[in-house]
DNA sequence: CAGTGGTCTAGACCACGTT
DNA sequence: ACGTGGTCTAGACCACTGA
């Protein structure tokens, strides 16, 4: 009965202006391939905050999609913090502009993403046995080999950290000349090892002598430190590291979520 | 035909120990219910690290729920890092134990559930117009009103951090007794603002004068710096925070998951 | 090969917020 | 009252893993 028929300006929501292709012959899920046709929209301007995308139903009606799949591609979407759901209201995108929320990426990554091109001096890289707070924090025997690692990581030139990290010896070769050219993180990432999660631990002292001159500042500058554990898939822990960041030329940013 | 009947040692996982009641009545969600029972059950050692659930499909067919919702329950703990799903093997408790990540809580929710018995002393409670800085944190046009809130947060009669807070004047009026007695989100919860995202920047910096004697550190100790800015539902600043922590009392600790 | 999670469908009813 | 998202069902097929 109620046949609206092609006419429908009623509340027509913002995701009618967009061209939504889906591919079913691709391996990527279709949910994946729809949260990634909103996402560029919203990148672009195309959805802008406050826009109501419009109703799930009628999406996944105009779409050939179920409303579940539908409902997944926006999901994922609120997860990342791009839009808000209200009941009774709708979806909308959310108008405050949505900074890159940190991940965990080496800081080689997030300097090269900010088109720092970072440099690594590669200061120490053997084997030692554990001291009973690394073998702590990795999990591991006292005294049990690990690779110690200690870099000096510049963008044009100039110092921004000191970086220590120790990893259970097992796992990787650490290669200086790998390491020089990117992070510590890409060469675990080609040696089959997938990072899952990470404890970090961030606050701030003043420097030691050597690190002062290490990183180029006065004696007894603030300095803003970082503690991480990482871990795998399988939840060994895969790398200790402590850093240290000039304070004048680095920050932590990153965006919390309230889980609703 | 493959009736197992009840034997069925074969490929049982860790479930099959729990007692899982749903209440069909509650209008708690089913999949929230199974949620919470699954975590509970992780944090007494029922399902201890590496325990293999087992298929979604029996623990669906067992508790009387299909699998999606079954699924729905199982991803959110995988969300929250608790879990790990492997095609071929099936979902296993992440091995490492998982601290508490940073959540959007007021500084002194988190203190209070340290048990470190918090209190405030409200240095400023007062209107004034935002100077550029401000405004183009909020959002706002230069020179509105905005309430300046400047606290002081000691644990155990020692200062731990300076907070200093701007605020729309049109949101809510801070009633300088509660905020002695409670921290600002409270206050704002109170008034019917629900907070939904936190645009965060950790750095460090030397004291100055007033504030090593406010926080009773040495004249430039190096300090926390935490620059914060959230939003509502709406995605409307309800707030900008600049604050100092005494860097020997606090750090900022948090887990980082590898989104998939 | 058998078993697992990953994806997807086509519906249904309910709770909530607006009108 | 109505429209929205929130939840739930009972299946299906596929892709990956391990033996």
């Amino acid at each position: 009965m109620a046949e609206t028929g092609s006419a429908r300006p009623a509340t027509a929501g913002a995701f009618d202006r967009l061209e939504v292709a889906l591919d079913r012959a691709s391996p990527i899920p279709l949910y994946y391939q729809l949260a990634q046709h909103l996402e560029s929209a919203i990148e672009r301007g195309a959805l802008a905050p406050g826009d109501l995308l419009g109703n799930e139903v009628d999406i996944a009606a105009r779409l050939g999609l179920s409303r579940p799949t539908v409902r997944q591609a926006i999901q994922s979407l609120v997860d990342k913090g791009l839009m808000v759901r209200r009941r009774g209201i709708g979806t909308q995108v959310v108008h405050s502009q949505v900074r890159r929320s940190l991940e965990l990426s080496s800081l080689y990554d997030d300097l090269a993403a900010a088109g720092q091109s970072p440099a690594t001096r590669v200061l120490r890289n053997e084997i030692q046995s554990a001291s009973a707070e690394v073998a702590a924090a990795l999990g591991i025997p006292e005294g049990r080999d690990v690779i110690v690692l200690e870099r000096l990581r510049t963008t044009h030139g100039e110092p921004v950290a000191h970086l220590c990290n120790h990893l259970p010896a097992s796992l990787i070769q650490a290669d200086t000349g790998r390491l020089r050219e990117t992070g510590l993180y890409r060469v675990l990432r080609a040696a089959g090892i997938t990072l899952h999660s990470a404890q970090q631990t961030v606050g701030a002292r003043s420097a030691t002598d050597r690190e002062a001159e290490l990183l180029d500042e006065p004696a007894g500058a603030a300095l803003l430190t970082m503690r991480r554990t990482a871990y795998d898939d399988h939840g060994r822990a895969v790398e200790y590291g402590t850093h240290v960041y000039r304070a004048s030329r680095y920050t932590f940013d990153f965006q919390l979520l309230v889980r609703p």
